[in-house]
Formats: C-alpha cells, sequence, structure tokens
DNA sequence: ACAAAAGTGTTAGAAATACACCCATGT
DNA sequence: ACATGGGTGTATTTCTAACACTTTTGT
C-alpha cells in the first residue's frame, strides 16, 4: 500500500541591480507552487518561473538547494531552488517585491531558506561561472566586480579581482570598448561560456 | 484542488574498510523506501536506516544528496541520501552486497546516483571533519590515512597529510600508544569533536 | 583643471607540494 | 637481522593579500 503526499516547489530568484543583492519576496515569502501530476519536478520548477516572472528557467541559473518535509504543512514535501535572474528581464511594476538581501529588516517567512539560499550562491560563484546569469551579453570588469561585492557583500580589491577572473579564463575581451559618463572607456568582455563550468586552476 | 505523489528515499551507505570504499548495493540497487504519513523525510531515513543494516543514524554521519522526480517510477519523487557506516557497525553476513566502489565491474542499477554522492563525499571530507564517523572512537593517523585514501581513491604523502591534519586541529592526541603486530607502536588520537565541523584554518 | 572610473605590478606571507631517512617493535 | 609500519623536516613553488598611482574621457 502506498502512501501519496502533497509535495511543492520554493524558488528563491535572486538579482542583482544597483550594487546589491535581491531576493523576490511578494508578501516577505519565498515563491511556492504545489507539483502536478505528469510533471518533473523541473517542468514544474519551469512554471513556477513562468508564473512568477513571466520567463523560462534557461534565461538564467537554477540550482536545486534541499527538500524539506513537514507533515502538517499544505505540502508535506517541499523542494526549494534558487534561480539567478538577469536584471534586464526584471520587470518594474514588480521593483516593490525585490527586497535588498542584506539590508532588508522586515520579517520574512523563510528566512532560513533564504539565508541558506545566499550561501549557497556565495559558494558557487566562488568556483564557477554562474555569474553570467547576472550579467548581459557584454560588460565590462568593473560590473562584474560589483556583481561579485554585491552577492558576498564585501568590497573586493580590484586588481586581485582582475587577476583572478582573467586567470581563470572564465571571460574573454571583445576589443570593444564602451563609454560611461565622463569617465575612461572601459574594455568589453563576455563570458567565453555561458553555461555552468566548474572553473579552476589547471 | 492538491494533488498527491508518492515520494521514496533512496540511501547510498558507505563504509570503508581494508582500505577500500564499500557501498551498500542489495541486488545491485541504492536501497529505497517509500515515505508514510506522519513521518518527516528524516524520520523516514533513519527507519531506512535502522531496516536496512539495523543502525540508528547517529552512528553516522548522513547527509542529504539531492532530489529528483520521474513521474512514471514507482515514486514521482526520490530524495537521496548518503550515509557514512561506522566499519564495525557492518555485520559480516550482509558482507557480498558491500561492493567495492572503485573496483566494481558490475552494472549498477543507479549508478549516476552512486557516482554523484562518491563526489559529493570526496569533497566533504576536504573541508570537514565527516570522516569521524568511518572511524573508531580511538585511531591513529595512519587508519585515518588509509580513510581519505580509500575515499579519495588515492594515495597522500604521510609527512603532508599529517601535517594538514594536525593544523586543522580536528583531532587530539590521546597520549596512549597502540602495538599493531610487529611494527613500532603509534599514537592514538581522537576526534575533537564528532559533530560536523567545517575545518579552516583561520 | 578637475571629477570619475579604468587600468596596471610588486612584494610579503601563507599554503601546498615534493621528497628520504631513522625509529621502535615483533619475529 | 630483518620486516613492518610509525614518525619526522626542509626546500620549492604557488597562491593570496595588501597596497598607490597613472590613464582616458566628459564637464
Amino acid at each position: 500500500m502506498k502512501q501519496t503526499h502533497a509535495v511543492g516547489i520554493k524558488i528563491v530568484f535572486f538579482t542583482v541591480s544597483e550594487g546589491k543583492l535581491f531576493a523576490f519576496l511578494p508578501n516577505h515569502r519565498v515563491p511556492e507552487q504545489s507539483l502536478s501530476h505528469n510533471h518533473t519536478l523541473e517542468e514544474e520548477a519551469s512554471i513556477c518561473v513562468k508564473k512568477t516572472l513571466g520567463l523560462t528557467p534557461h534565461e538564467g541559473f537554477v540550482e536545486q538547494l534541499y527538500t524539506i518535509s513537514d507533515p502538517t504543512d499544505v505540502h508535506a514535501v517541499t523542494v526549494v531552488y534558487y534561480m539567478l535572474v538577469p536584471p534586464d528581464r526584471v520587470s518594474i511594476d514588480k521593483k516593490g517585491k525585490w527586497l535588498p538581501v542584506f539590508e532588508n529588516k522586515q520579517a520574512v517567512t523563510d528566512d532560513k531558506i533564504l539565508f541558506y539560499a545566499v550561501q549557497r550562491l556565495q559558494w558557487k560563484i566562488e568556483y564557477t561561472n554562474a555569474v553570467y546569469s547576472l550579467l548581459p551579453n557584454q560588460f565590462t570588469l568593473g560590473e562584474l566586480q560589483r556583481v561579485y561585492e554585491a552577492i558576498l557583500n564585501k568590497s573586493l580589491d580590484k586588481r586581485n579581482f582582475r587577476k583572478k577572473i582573467l586567470s581563470l579564463g572564465m571571460v574573454k575581451d571583445t576589443g570593444k570598448k564602451r563609454k560611461q559618463g565622463r569617465a575612461r572607456p572601459a574594455e568589453v568582455y563576455t563570458f567565453v561560456s555561458r553555461k555552468l563550468t566548474i572553473v579552476e586552476i589547471l
């Protein structure tokens, strides 16, 4: 005799904007959805992404975090994911629901999930190219650094950062330059690969 | 309207013995069990551990790996764990069901799960004291090194290994010595903590 | 001329790696 | 005496971290 359970998924959506890490938390909650029959978890996650932000999952980077269970909850079993959302796909009308992760002082229902997701994200960007999904196709090293700083919540040394990134070979120079304001134009880079890659020094 | 799903758990049991990493694979399968109502995943995992090997989970180290889904499977959703089993709790009569992970050439039904579990385990022991659960309370550095070598599937330099382990402060000297065979008696060590600890150099 | 961000090298300390011999015991 | 596993130190290389000034552009 087989027993069945209500299964849900939760997705912590992250984006970086104005030098800050934001999470999508409408009503101070992590978006959640029930798993339907005939759907895999991945399919259901796609639907959740679509429904919540109007995106498809391959527009960002999605990773499964872990699975929790609580027989007394609406969902006896909940599979938790996080997704990195490119800032240009964040629509303005949802602005109020994106909370700055490190500054927010409001209570968040799923704060443990949120903090764990942040930690896993911080970890992930240290040894993979996962940040590609938080930057447009072309970007400057300054922009890249600001994304790292926003996620790690600390400032980094410019020279050491560039040395590291370039030695890892995760980005390549396009030869183009971009002017911004009244500053010196910056070199424009692209990611060598826009798929998740373990970057390690051989 | 809420839909429900059959949920299962699978546990990859590891142990180290005779200098080799073994996984418990009766019928070349990873042990599996259905989640019952009123049980959390952790409770169900405990029951599975008990039923499969006659142990309680706190006799070893248990970690959740990830959750997979297949709507056409007996279990639409399966949560995968691995557990490190102290070798002295491995009973002889189950001997034939423990397969040597790196030497085994027989087909294993859940080989992807198995290999992923091995990889996560290899990773884990690099920055935590998780191996405590594969050693008795008292052990020599030689025994500890053989456990690392079995899991990493490569040999390590004795001097560098000892330097590293001692500098991490995860073990302490008991002052006792243990004679084994016709060799020089070895210092006996214990783990500073038998809880999972992130070991890093400050 | 000045404000703003981009770009660039060196040095010192820490950590990782490679490597070979003597020690204490049992047979 | 010899076989077995235990124990120890040094030199090299690599990685990390700290640090300040010049360049190019717009105003």
